[in-house]
DNA sequence: AACTTAGTACTACAGACGGAGTGGTGTCAA
DNA sequence: TTGACACCACTCCGTCTGTAGTACTAAGTT
């Protein structure tokens, strides 16, 4: 079992990669090897099994996510009404469809966890843990609406970016614009 | 290429349930055929290649997750306000999520969208169909809520029916249940 | 400076699996 | 008798895994 940090960490990303692009069944060892340009064998070497590719790689993909420092700052700035809420959300939705290969893996695992206890847990785990910061995140922001408000918004923008990611024809960019600011409107 | 219709279509239900507990990657012809408890070879002789069972599966979910006509008919019943609608609410959620192989089929094929443009081209069609016969239905029903709040409506309770399938332990009943009701609620 | 050694990169190969496709045989009904 | 289909068996092919073995590099030792 290889140690190299940079190299596993390039092999994770290597990972995701292939996620998104192949599906679940398409992630094998040599598929990686070829996505991040090392020799066959390599991500042998780095991961004991598919199992612990897997969930590595579904651990990563939140790190990836989770907003920057400076945009989790900039919750804090400006007015502290639904106008700025917007702006918040279109952010947000901007942002997760910027890393169309993170959320489509991300689908990819969750479908696999059906399959995969060990997985499973892995995920219900990581994805609690970011409904609630973001949660705690929105109370403490002063920004309207209230912990429900968060929770519906995550469920509509979250289909709402798989719409995008996956029939792109389906919704326009107006009419997506329209949704966000509709869906703030009515939940706050 | 044989074309006995029962057979066909007994084979193309086989594929849903091989799409919802394999991926699309391990939809072949000859876990088709397992599945339909039909002879080795037999999906091969009906169809011509993976892509052409693929995009039949695609368009056979449709016809299954469509609602009765019993249902249909229970639209128009009862009263015409906020309490109706949110039973409606949690029937649809119910129906679908009673069909979880056909939701995670679809979910597959979405993700194998990604990468065959006829496909995806099958799909877009008829989810724009899907949304529009919705919003068309609840026009006619006079309940609360205008078109948005119908979109939003789906939106949310998609995502939310992902959550319940591809991850149990993350919203138990009773989340489920009131999340539903404040949606109804916020959105009308 | 030469030598040793540990850790890693890389290569190559063996074994196994599973799928596609197809030809041939059996069966039944028109 | 003939044609359509069900069923079966067999071969070819691609790809995956696991690992053994070699080459490289850098740090420590004398």
């Amino acid at each position: 079992m290889r140690t190299n940090p940079e190299r596993r960490q390039a092999l994770i990303d290597a990972a995701i990669e292939v996620l998104a692009r192949e599906g679940a069944r398409g992630l094998t060892f040599r598929a990686v090897d070829t996505q991040a340009k090392v020799p066959t064998g390599t991500a042998s070497n780095y991961f004991s099994s598919r199992d612990d590719l897997l969930t590595q790689a579904g651990g990563r993909i939140y790190e990836r996510l989770t907003p920057s420092d400076g945009t989790l700052a900039s919750v804090h700035e400006g007015a502290r009404d639904a106008a700025r809420l917007k702006e918040l959300m279109h952010e947000v939705v901007g942002r997760v469809s910027a890393f169309p290969t993170g959320f489509l893996a991300l689908l990819e695992l969750r479908l696999e966890a059906t399959r995969r206890p060990e997985l499973r847990a892995v995920l219900t785990q990581r994805i609690k843990a970011d409904v609630d910061f973001n949660v705690s995140n929105h109370r403490e922001s002063g920004l309207p609406g209230d912990d429900t408000s968060v929770k519906l918004l995550m469920l509509a923008f979250n289909w709402l970016i798989l719409e995008r990611l996956t029939l792109p024809d389906l919704y326009d960019e107006e009419e997506v614009h329209r949704i966000v600011e509709e869906a703030v409107d009515r939940v706050i």
